[in-house]
DNA sequence: ACCGTTGATGTCAGTAGCTGTCATCGACGA
DNA sequence: TCGTCGATGACAGCTACTGACATCAACGGT
């Protein structure tokens, strides 16, 4: 049932390589196949020829498979608010780094666009895509308070930055000939801008 | 073991009345004490004078017993944005409504301040309040929609304001003698206001 | 050539979250 | 008086997830 074109020649332990990456495989698979709630996870298992238990050691739950490529988005985020330019201001180093994050996705919009066909069909999956997204903001943040942003500056910028990215992405994926995610996260953050600016009429207060 | 001081006058049914109100209780009660993950189902029934069953027949999931009441907030919010005076910007309306909505904090703040700890200690829990947060979200946006916003402002506005109250929840629920939460959330939205009008430097482009 | 360690996996038993199904029985309306 | 209804109890069952222990190729040192 499995096939194993890699048997001799790439062998390196008792087993085949990359059993993770053949889980996630399998997991696309099947929650595209017939939903998340009747996949289980020792089908997902089985399709990539591990047991159940060999699952849960590579996955805390069974919702965490579809999310494992997040850290490397995060990661370059946070390396990019590291290394943005000075003489920025704090929501314009946020969005450069959540850019540069985002910009990951450009080379697989067919990938994403699958893996947000399924989320979108769980609400357990939106509820753990979000934890992922408010992790991503607390690591902007983090970066930005690094780079000598006080709070609640720092706070405010990243949450704003992730929700651009958020709008950004959802038009993003649903597009069939998209641009550059970049370019539709420019335009998100232009319309926020016009928002805020908008009818701060007369004084001040009240 | 169950404290059932209406016994006779205020019974209707075969049981004490208020059985999901007590089981709301119960649950507050063993999470402080014992924590979330050791806390079972059946023991929250139990000191509820219920079943197990009877738990599950009320909430769809062991987390919701903590977010009864979310749905208040929800609805008051989308009212005062429906409600909301002509002639505000988007953003404005948005803020209004949030305001209004968080207003229903501020006579419980010392349940809320309970209540925020045992989220805070479960990843669990922070994973179903961003869920709770996202669906008000999505509430307060199409309300801005009925009232003629388009899109992405709608969205746009939805978003910021929600995240102004997150923000300004999190600093007014730490505060031991806080001010009305709505001063917090409008020292907030003024930051995110200098936020966003800093340092559009120069062109527009690049 | 031998051997102890290490790491990824298999095996098995067990707990708890959650669901479907059927029985019970007070309230209520005809 | 009776039939329906609504909330609950009782019970069986599935699946997500965990802990404990065994296995065995690779690897490094002797």
């Amino acid at each position: 049932m499995s096939a194993s074109v890699i048997t001799r020649l790439e062998r390196m332990g008792r087993w085949e390589p990359d059993a993770r990456g053949r889980m996630v495989v399998a997991a696309m698979e099947l929650f595209a196949e017939r939903g998340f709630d009747a996949t289980t996870a020792g089908e997902i298992a089985e399709r990539a020829g591990v047991t159940e238990r060999t699952f849960f050691r590579h996955f805390p739950d069974k919702r965490e498979v579809l999310f494992d490529s997040t850290h490397a988005m995060d990661r370059l985020t946070v390396d990019a608010i590291a290394a943005a330019p000075d003489g920025l201001g704090p929501l314009e180093v946020a969005l450069v780094g959540m850019t540069a994050g985002a910009g990951l996705l450009d080379d697989r919009h067919d990938h994403a666009a699958r893996r947000a066909t399924i989320i979108e069909s769980e609400p357990s999956l939106r509820e753990r895509e979000l934890l992922k997204l408010a992790g991503l903001t607390e690591a902007a943040a983090d970066a930005l308070r690094r780079r000598g942003v006080a709070d609640p500056a720092a706070g405010l910028a990243a949450h704003t930055a992730v929700t651009v990215f958020h709008l950004a992405f959802v038009r993003w994926v649903a597009d069939d000939a998209p641009p550059p995610i970049g370019e539709v996260m420019a335009g998100t953050a232009a319309a926020l801008r016009a928002l805020t600016a908008a009818a701060p009429r007369a004084g001040r207060h009240a």
